[in-house]
DNA sequence: GTTGATGAATCGTTGAACAATCCTCTAGCT
DNA sequence: AGCTAGAGGATTGTTCAACGATTCATCAAC
């Protein structure tokens, strides 16, 4: 019965992987990945027929595709004006670390009860940020770093915001463009989160609490200082 | 100069009102209007001809609407199957209320720094609940009780909490069907609701939290025995 | 009773067409 | 010159028709 209760959970686990086959949200695979990494940089307009073309897509498909990326809130579509890359305003920045702020501390708080795989990935990414910052690849880092946080939500095992950390670090990217040096913007969370991640296992959440809270806050005003000097 | 921001407000404000030209998000918002009170129950399959010939929109405009309602989690999308009324399984209906737990606690615990309109947005909604109670619009009472957890998200001031507050309630709609009578499923909170806003705009977020984190409790256990009992 | 094939129904995607809207550029005015 | 108005072109919004691809239900065979 347990032995067939476990095909049941990885097969049903591998079914999203069978579905992936719509042309519309392929498009919005290849979209998003060079909306991501700065290939399409905020502001730019996507034409449909240029993408279109581009990509060998009809407009209908495409525009589904752009409808997917908008609900992403990665495009915005203007009506009769077309889609494109989002603009994150210095709001926009505030209002994802405030939301931040609320789930990660939530899952801090969640972290006796949860699973110690769980646990366990938060160290694990800290340790792939890590391994990417002795090989120099500073974009990693970043991946990483992410990575981290989205572990920390996990803590809290809930589909819903698992869901939402995902979109609001996507989101985010987008902002990280002003950001000119990678590397000075990413090193000095490395440790940061490696404390956090000791404190998480050592149990002792409440101090957790309060390095995370204190890591927002220069992370937030970082990045709004390259807001306002780069005046966007 | 502030009456000049009055206008600029005031007409910002009515802005979305003209930019809902598009034909897919009216065709969408009468589907959410019958899927939200019942029309469609959930697992109804939504076949494009069937319901593009109803409304008098091509399969294309119709399927811009089903994309915006999946995203709504109104909808499932299965992949050359069609679209469906989304099912909520008991797994859903405690993940949204984890979710809930985690908004609205932080909601209660931000009342302090929130501006009194927000505060009393939320004794409105009280009152507005009682006023439709003793009218007999069960409906109605369930509405303005929606409404009051809204107001206690808005405390966060923030347009994401309550953009995902919107969206988790308008999913919670799809579990009230198992509820037969609205009336033992509504009224009991009103009492609640109105010692919660009580204690918010007295200054006592503790126990307004304690309280709140009771309600969860009773209404979620109280869902998922119909559900169980309904065995759905 | 299970397996495998057939056919109808529906979805996925494309391409073309036309209307509505926006943008640009020019012409005309002060 | 500077500004306004308007014509024209380009792009989006929406619909329609068509065809290939996939699913589902039916039925025959083992």
């Amino acid at each position: 019965m347990t032995a067939m209760a476990d095909w049941a959970a990885r097969l049903s686990a591998a079914r999203p992987v069978l579905d992936r086959a719509s042309a519309a949200e392929l498009v919005a695979d290849v979209l998003r990945e060079n909306v991501i990494d700065g290939s399409l940089p905020p502001g730019t307009r996507l034409s449909e027929e240029t993408i279109g073309n581009l990509l060998g897509v009809s407009r209908n498909t495409l525009r589904e595709a752009f409808r997917l990326l908008s609900h992403e809130n990665l495009l915005v579509h203007e009506l009769h004006r077309g889609v494109f890359v989002r603009k994150l305003a210095a709001a926009d920045v505030a209002d994802i670390y405030a939301m931040r702020r609320i789930l990660e501390t939530a899952g801090v708080r969640a972290a006796g009860t949860a699973t110690p795989e769980a646990v366990g990935e938060v160290r694990r990414h800290v340790e792939e940020g890590q391994a990417a910052a002795e090989s120099g690849d500073w974009a990693a880092v970043g991946t990483a770093n992410m990575r981290f946080h989205r572990a920390i939500a996990a803590l809290l095992a809930s589909p819903r915001v698992d869901e939402t950390m995902a979109r609001l670090l996507a989101e985010l990217r987008l902002a990280f463009h002003v950001m000119g040096e990678l590397r000075t913007f990413h090193e000095p969370y490395l440790e940061d989160n490696a404390r956090i991640a000791t404190l998480l296992i050592e149990g002792d959440h409440e101090r957790a609490e309060r390095e995370l809270l204190a890591y927002f806050d220069t992370a937030q005003a970082q990045l709004l200082a390259a807001y306002a000097e780069r005046a966007v």
